[in-house]
DNA sequence: AAAATGACATAATTTGTAAAATGTCATTGC
DNA sequence: GCAATGACATTTTACAAATTATGTCATTTT
């Protein structure tokens, strides 16, 4: 067991194994500290609080689901191609997620719950991939809204079902086909709302 | 304090003002039935448990808010108008329980979390409703789904954010004005989804 | 100088126990 | 016979003490 990596990165690891295994209840900075070798109070060198080595955590798979994103808004395909597999991929991400690291699940669950800064640069930043597609599509002529910050909040509010947290818990029960199946209903009202210019 | 109500009766008001008073962490059935000027053992006559009580006092709001939401399905009006009027009704009734009686609210929220029989009953009901608005307008020709089953089940999907107490806590503090836009929106996109034969 | 530690004050959790609440039922009173 | 009770076992909750964790910092180590 030995530190080859730096502390930041190590601490950040170990506490990530930890989370994923142990759960929110049984995270403690102390018990991550010894696994990485270290007394707690070098943790605190590191990371200011319990909470914020919590986010860190939480914040790494936030930000890797963000770059996946940001491949797909920012890839040559169409607006109408790029804003479903936009959704379609936010959606399996935390679906994912929830069934399987549970632990993190809940940890991003009380994040974003509780308005944790990385909760909320998160969210602001997926919205604005979300209005870039947008309007690329509004600039390419393939949506043609009336309104163009009001037809992105319905994108928002008519998908939030398959995609908040909070949403997802409540159905994690429901046969993943099921949920597929109403979810690409909702994407192709969601394009063709879009592109009729309903809005 | 003389008891002119029959019992089951004055224990449920009695609980329904403990609650709304109180709350859910503080209403125990001893509690209640002192003030219902009786043993705690009389009221396991009415109710089988703490549990069931609780429920039953949300249950009377629940039918109450049944009731004026079945005044709506049930009118004169046009599909359209109905399922408009259905769906805001829906969305304000829950929208200001959660400001005006939080207690209950989170006594709702919990029996629609834990998935209680008042509450899956409830929903059901509450989903026939708006079957049947929605049949009222195929019939009539004023929707034309192509598959009547995934309209309905868009309708539910796509107000979820504005009806359900999970989604309704999230933005609790969200000026009313602008959450109404956004409903407003989002109930013109699915009229003229079901409409127009888009699903 | 940067990394890490030991020692410490404060905060949170756990543990054990007393008190209170839940739920049952045989008996009482109307 | 129906409503209500008192007595009781079982389950939860409330409280206090002890333990453990969080967070800080002066000092040591590399």
């Amino acid at each position: 067991m030995v530190a080859r990596e730096p502390s930041e990165t190590r601490i950040l690891s170990v506490a990530s194994e930890h989370l994923r295994l142990h759960g929110l209840r049984r995270f403690t900075v102390v018990a991550v500290a010894e696994e990485a070798g270290m007394t707690h109070a070098n943790v605190y060198r590191y990371f200011p609080s319990r909470v914020a080595l919590v986010d860190a955590v939480v914040d790494v798979w936030l930000k890797a689901t963000e770059r996946r994103l940001a491949d797909i808004a920012d890839g040559p395909d169409p607006a109408e191609d790029k804003l479903e597999r936009l959704i379609l991929a936010l959606a399996k991400a935390n679906r994912d997620l929830l069934h399987e690291d549970p632990h993190l699940f809940a940890a991003l669950s009380q994040a974003v719950a509780k308005r944790h800064a990385i909760s909320r640069r998160n969210r602001a930043r997926v919205r604005a991939l979300f209005e870039r597609v947008i309007d690329d599509g509004i600039a390419t002529g393939a949506f043609e809204p009336r309104d163009r910050d009001r037809a992105i909040a319905f994108v928002i509010d008519a998908t939030h079902r398959f995609i908040h947290p909070a949403a997802l818990e409540l159905e994690a029960d429901v046969p993943q086909e099921s949920v597929d199946a109403r979810l690409s209903t909702l994407i192709r009202v969601a394009l063709r709302t879009l592109a009729t210019g309903v809005i």
